[in-house]
DNA sequence: CGACCAATCTTGACTCGTTCAAGTTTGTGG
DNA sequence: CCACAAACTTGAACGAGTCAAGATTGGTCG
């Protein structure tokens, strides 16, 4: 739970300054991966103390625009961060409680990157959202049988 | 841009009562695709006059949750309905300007619908999203090469 | 055809995730 | 060690969307 000593190497090969709020806030998604940013609120609080919530919302932009956290927010949800950046893995939500787990996609590297018609766009990335239910909400909302 | 007469019918074999409302913004989604909820509110005042915008955003939930109208919200974006619905098509989001593009996945025809570890997820459909720039925002910031 | 009732619509207030703005503190290069 | 821009604090504000209470109205049944 300590902050890990990859974390400052991390925000210096970005070309971000040190600050504890952002060693913090980078350990908090680490930690819990999917948070929202309430959650890492809390978690970088307990870690540090008092931490105003516009400095969070600022790392965390921060840490996104340089690639160091990913950002996903599926309909319906607010923003969730993770820290597993540049694998092109995906996620499951569950449609009943909004639960998130992550997929590696079964079609290879670049799933999907290639659209039949792109509209003239230029592609960078694929972003897949497996929507569904997870065992917990199956199993609660099933019948006995 | 009259009301088609096929929204009564829609509205009718969904089990849903058929107000002027209701056909109203049918229309104004199947005219606008990608339209946000503010773009559909000003296109049904174009046909009916005054409606309120609660007004609007039931009728939006009521549609999308009986499948007449489907419903979109990239990461950075407010909420945008379309009329294409059930034909597993998915979307080419600018990262730019926001704007959007249907697309046809060119893996058939439930692409990627068969994740390697579901962790126990009931999967019932998949959504991707494209992320890239569009042809007008790739003009007016590429240099002059 | 007319009345009833639940579904739908109107009005207006409100929530809450997120952003804006101004001023203070702090990390980092020189 | 200093200076300065980047980062943080404080507090207000924004806006998409929701909640709640009461008035209307579509559809059904007698």
């Amino acid at each position: 739970m300590a902050t890990s000593p990859g974390s400052e190497q991390l925000l210096r090969s970005a070309q971000l300054r040190v600050t504890r709020p952002r060693m913090a806030v980078l350990d908090a998604v680490h930690d819990h991966p999917h948070a929202d940013t309430e959650q890492i609120i809390a978690s970088v609080r307990t870690r540090l103390g008092d931490v105003s919530h516009q400095a969070v919302y600022d790392v965390l932009r921060a840490l996104t625009s340089n690639g160091l956290v990913r950002r996903i927010q599926p309909s319906n949800s607010v923003a969730r961060y993770e820290a597993r950046v540049g694998d092109n893995h995906h996620h499951v939500v569950c449609r009943a409680c909004g639960s998130i787990a992550d997929v590696d996609c079964a079609v290879g590297e670049t799933p999907c990157l290639t659209a039949n018609d792109d509209h003239g766009f230029t592609i960078d990335e694929a972003e897949v959202i497996y929507w569904g239910t997870c065992p917990a909400c199956a199993a609660s909302s099933a019948p006995s049988s």
